[in-house]
DNA sequence: CATTAGCACTCACATACATCGAGTGCTAAC
DNA sequence: GTTAGCACTCGATGTATGTGAGTGCTAATG
């Protein structure tokens, strides 16, 4: 551990360079910061600060700048936590609870609210249960030769596919046969729709067994959630703000990445894993994507429901405003938990 | 109109331009494009095509750039239609068939395509019918406190929306009610919603009235469809490899316009109006967005289903490869209304 | 008389070089 | 242990100069 006086110039320099992205002299910092001692005495305790691999001098006769290492120390030891203003606070409340029962609103408005109030690029999982199970199978005559399977989820995930064939049968029938499919693929899980299972169902569809393969392929595709766990992006534009990336090359490399959907999926981690974990910090080359090794990823899971959960991030420079971050996330994090307890009563 | 020569020197300059982004002299062309005359004769031409504002000097000791007034010659009299690539035709085909039954699927991937195809930015709009109207109204119960109300139109829209309620009806009572909501407002307008219909409704519903409100709510949302249209945008990382955009602040306003829905739309134009005309291609100033005005965009329209109409556009430096964009969209587009036609039957 | 060779001229861009200043490390004095 | 002082480093900035692609104009040419 540092001294108390290599503390508050590890800390004077993260904060510097936090908003100015200017490496740190030495007679800046005993101008700015009243800390009762010399430019000289700051050199002096600043080349140990680099010996011991908190900073780093970009050239010889330039100033400091943190290392990834003296972010961590500052992240786990030095930064205090803040409360986010009252007005910010009614801002992600409001984007909350006008957009909670539609998951796609509310990933999408609030990755939009969270790069406006952080500047930085937000990513957003949707949420997603280890067990996906079918709550309820509804077909819906659409036209003469079109049907619409309408499969619900415990998790209230609500997907739709068309269904092509020949001749429809009528609103009684359909009803019927969504009654069918509704009690045996009811609560199933993928490993449980067996051929002795697929046999049952088409006796008893009897005539319009023609219907049970397509059905069957809307049930899967909608219950093994991998095939498409939506990740929102906001805010990339944002990148090009900060002088870090002001060469070209290094903004389209990260473009790049961001529009990688699998890369980001990685980055954001698995949300069901990560359920109980408080929010997670990853700093430059902690995160192993490479064309992200200058920056820093903010991210926590949020609960949507019982055993229910997604993950949001916050991309922006290793110089980050941690602080405001860490605020920001915590806000909505809590704000969708409550909002949806409320609602669902647990 | 041009003389066969100045035609001839304005398409090499431009055909040049395209390809490189460099300003173009008098001496390339004569080198290599075997035009049979010298360069001081391609310098008197291009003086002329100059003072007819087809070709501008960027500063008095440059080569000669294609201006709007060139490019606009170009793709109104020079340009040849291409035919797509079999290659690139089939891939085309594939993404459509393999996701026409999903529109969001069907328009993230063509977007995502195009993008890649063309290595400029894709914007896509959802489809829409000038009035959307419902075909069926059904209530799922999801659990003890909430119903999805799931609303199906005639453009195989499907939108569900959550109903929190003390108690959920039991099946046959949802199912009861899902009739009677369907029977009232099937195949409405909004304006035919009115106080009357409104009263019928709530008489019929008897003791579960209450679910009137928020019903009546989701399916207005529902069929105004200017509440929500979709837009996708793919590929705007490729703005960044264009050397006119090399400078960050320039990009940067790119990026803060794509990211404006509203602007897209207005850009996109109203796809039902336009629904009838063909392909069309804004050059530099001629889209009204300032921000754009660098850009070129090439537009169309495609079908689907009955009166459905989305818009597709390509967004790319004012040098963009019309010839090759062109041939692109018109291949989606047939692609896209060819595939529906063939579902649906008309 | 349209075409072309030739030439002086222009101007962005690159290169070289001097200068400046923020910052450092080291030493010696306090 | 702290600090004043100083020589030193090196990126950034400014200035001069050269280079080359390109032009416009003029006079010669078939």
């Amino acid at each position: 551990m540092l001294n108390d006086r290599k503390t508050k110039i590890l800390e004077a320099i993260i904060n510097d360079y936090i908003a100015t992205a200017e490496p740190i002299g030495s007679r800046t910092i005993a101008k700015k910061y009243d800390l009762g001692i010399s430019s000289a005495t700051i050199r002096n305790e600043m080349s140990d600060l680099e010996e011991l691999g908190f900073i780093i001098q970009p050239h010889a006769s330039a100033g400091r700048v943190p290392s990834d290492k003296g972010y961590r120390m500052y992240v786990d030891n030095l930064m205090r936590e803040k409360e986010l203003s009252q007005e910010h606070t009614k801002y992600l409340r409001d984007i909350v609870t006008n957009n909670i029962n539609h998951i796609d609103y509310l990933m999408e408005h609030t990755a939009k609210a969270l790069s406006l109030l952080t500047n930085y690029t937000t990513i957003v999982s949707e949420p997603k249960t280890k067990y996906t199970i079918v709550k309820h199978i509804q077909l819906i005559p659409l036209d003469e030769n079109t049907i619409i399977s309408v499969i619900v989820t415990d998790t209230k995930l609500v997907k739709n596919h068309a269904i092509h064939m020949a001749q429809v049968p009528d609103m009684g029938a359909l009803h019927a046969l969504s009654g069918i499919l509704t009690k045996y693929l009811q609560n199933r899980l993928p490993g449980q729709i067996d051929a002795k299972l697929m046999q049952d169902i088409e006796n008893e569809l009897g005539e319009h067994k023609a219907l049970l393969a397509p059905i069957i392929d809307a049930v899967l595709e909608t219950i093994i959630v991998e095939r498409d766990v939506q990740v929102y992006t906001s805010g990339a534009k944002n990148i090009l703000a900060f002088p870090e990336f002001s060469d070209v090359d290094k903004a389209k490399a990260i473009f790049e990445a961001l529009e990688q959907k699998q890369m980001l999926i990685s980055l954001l981690g698995d949300a069901l894993e990560l359920g109980g974990t408080p929010l997670q910090i990853l700093i430059g080359t902690e995160n192993t994507v490479q064309e992200m090794k200058n920056c820093s990823i903010i991210k926590t899971t949020y609960r949507y429901g019982k055993d229910s959960y997604g993950t949001i991030g916050i991309i922006g420079p290793t110089r980050m405003n941690y602080v405001e971050v860490v605020a920001v996330l915590n806000g909505i994090v809590n704000h969708i938990s409550n909002v949806i307890k409320k609602l669902s009563g647990g």
